[in-house]
DNA sequence: GCAAAGCATTGCGCCAGGTCAACGTTTTCA
DNA sequence: TGAAAACGTTGACCTGGCGCAATGCTTTGC
């Protein structure tokens, strides 16, 4: 059950037993139907997510309607809505599962609990916001100035398995494109 | 000098007047002529910087000869080429001063070292990474799906003296809008 | 296992915003 | 201070990608 979560940490932090034992227990596993909502739009978020299953869509939808996908947590990776985690303010996101998913929960509290007292914790904590600040800037750089071809290319490159995951809808919306011009563009690659 | 920075740390952490000496004795001080190059493209970045007066810009170049302005970082605030920083690789990234300006730079050992030692600045570091995510989740967010107008009245809203304060060019290679469209958008606000 | 709903694909017409160019104004630096 | 370069604005034109809608395929849930 945990197997996953340990050797994430241990792959990326000189971790005790001890204390791997301590992180985890504040763990709880969840399982979680296809499309079930693990944070409705405007609820502040309590929780951070570890995939063993499945998947977390992270999206927006706007006033004209449009849906944005943000993210997405695949097995093996953490998600959560950041932004109203760490702000306590109402999430401008939804937080769905995309598949029947197996998840390990932990809440706000014993996180920053753990990063608190568990400096490699707290050291994981920090690699996350290192790389999502990463990730997001590569995307804002990856996706300005790009049309269609270019940022589908980009995609294949940096994701080769994204195209192939998750469906042509939620690919558009993640790309900022029309369902229609991906399914033009991937034609003819 | 130091007071700029000081008032920075005092405002976000409590933290010892000890502690403030060590963290500021790590950070030189340096002047800077308008459109100066911190860092070239594709050199490894090793410094951070506060900025007392002025303002840096960080912008890319792609194949298409296109720039877009990733990020700029005013009086009071921290900037750094952070991909490059963080994973000391090339950057894709040019920092450059738009103004003449007066910073405060640390480099990245001193920078980490700071991190273990002092708990209040790596609370510090943390908040950084943490708004530095939620900032470019925003703009990821507020750009997608958005028009032209959108755009602008979004920065408006959110930065209501950026427009006043950086040049059209720069301000629409920001928003990832033509300068021509920029300006035409303005001239109907 | 089948009816119903959702999804991918593709043709058509339209429009927001890009390019290019012209012109006036501001900035820069010998 | 003055010539040259850079910038902002605006007009004319063009195109990539969107919305809409039709069609066929896949998924889903009773």
């Amino acid at each position: 059950m945990y197997s996953q979560l340990i050797t994430f940490l241990k792959s990326r932090t000189d971790i005790s037993d001890a204390a791997l034992q301590e992180v985890c227990a504040c763990f709880e596993p969840i399982k979680a139907r296809r499309n079930e909502t693990l944070l409705p739009y405007g609820a502040v978020c309590q929780h951070y997510y570890f995939v063993n299953k499945g998947c977390i869509r992270l999206f927006t939808i706007n006033r004209a309607g449009t849906e944005t996908t943000r993210f997405f947590a695949f097995e093996g990776g953490f998600g959560t809505a950041l932004p109203s985690f760490i702000e306590q303010k109402p999430a401008e996101d939804y937080m769905q599962t995309i598949e029947k998913s197996e998840l390990l929960r932990i809440s706000r509290e014993s996180f920053f609990h753990l990063v608190e007292k568990i400096p490699q914790f707290a050291f994981i904590y920090r690699q996350i916001l290192e790389l999502g600040f990463i990730t997001a800037q590569k995307r804002i750089y990856g996706f300005q100035g790009f049309d269609a071809l270019e940022k589908v290319k980009w995609v294949i490159a940096h994701q080769p398995d994204f195209l192939l995951r998750v469906s042509n809808k939620m690919a558009a919306s993640y790309l900022g494109l029309s369902p229609s011009t991906l399914s033009r563009v991937k034609a003819r690659l």
